[in-house]
DNA sequence: CACAGGATCGTT
DNA sequence: ACGATCCTGTGT
């Protein structure tokens, strides 16, 4: 499987969020299908974390598309992002995805546990890939590591609100800036989704 | 240095 | 509905 280069990243967060559903993580023998995703629309985007402007945490996010940005959220989930961009401070976060291969790696690292909501969620995701924020500023279009290949698009998206961003502008709550495929199982929040 | 709050999850 | 769990960004 192919590996996506670095300028597949460089263009806009929503064209490449729209791409990037259905294609593959791959991290030692875990491999995972990408099914949900959010757009992150840089410093004019209040639900982003480069509203603020340069932190220490989002120098990923305003660096140069095809990094990750790792973050630890609540103190436990590590959250993966795809830098988009160049130096525009935009991201990806993944959401959601399907088990390709490593199930038995990836349900030890999930305490056990399987079945259709394996890998629905942030953190989930975070956790069967065994991610922490030594992760963040990684590069994936490279061999090593952590890497995203070409996998399988997805024949439709729904595309619906993002979640948990209560505190951006009504504007940045209502826009559909979180995209699914439309014939997996595997998502959060389903029916917030539209066609 | 202290504080408030968070792009979540699993259980109650 | 709630607690876990800790880092981040901000303010003093």
């Amino acid at each position: 499987m192919k590996l996506l280069p670095q300028d597949w990243y460089f263009r806009d967060v929503q064209a490449v969020a729209r791409d990037l559903v259905g294609r593959h993580l791959k991290r030692g023998d875990v491999i995972l299908r990408v099914t949900e995703v959010e757009a992150y629309c840089g410093p004019s985007d209040t639900a982003a974390h480069t509203r603020m402007g340069h932190t220490p945490r989002n120098a990923p996010m305003w660096g140069e598309g095809g990094h990750a940005y790792v973050y630890l959220c609540y103190g436990i989930h590590n959250m993966l992002n795809v830098v988009t961009g160049r130096g525009d401070g935009t991201a990806v976060l993944i959401r959601s995805a399907e088990t390709v291969a490593g199930l038995a790696t990836i349900c030890r690292r999930r305490s056990g546990k399987t079945g259709p909501a394996l890998l629905t969620g942030p953190g989930k995701v975070g956790q069967a890939l065994d991610l922490s924020t030594d992760w963040s500023g990684h590069a994936l279009f490279r061999t090593g590591g952590l890497q995203l290949l070409e996998g399988t698009p997805a024949r439709r998206l729904i595309a619906g609100p993002r979640v948990g961003i209560d505190y951006a502008e009504p504007d940045d709550i209502r826009a559909h800036l979180r995209f699914a495929d439309a014939d997996s199982e595997s998502m959060t929040h389903r029916r917030q989704f539209k066609h």
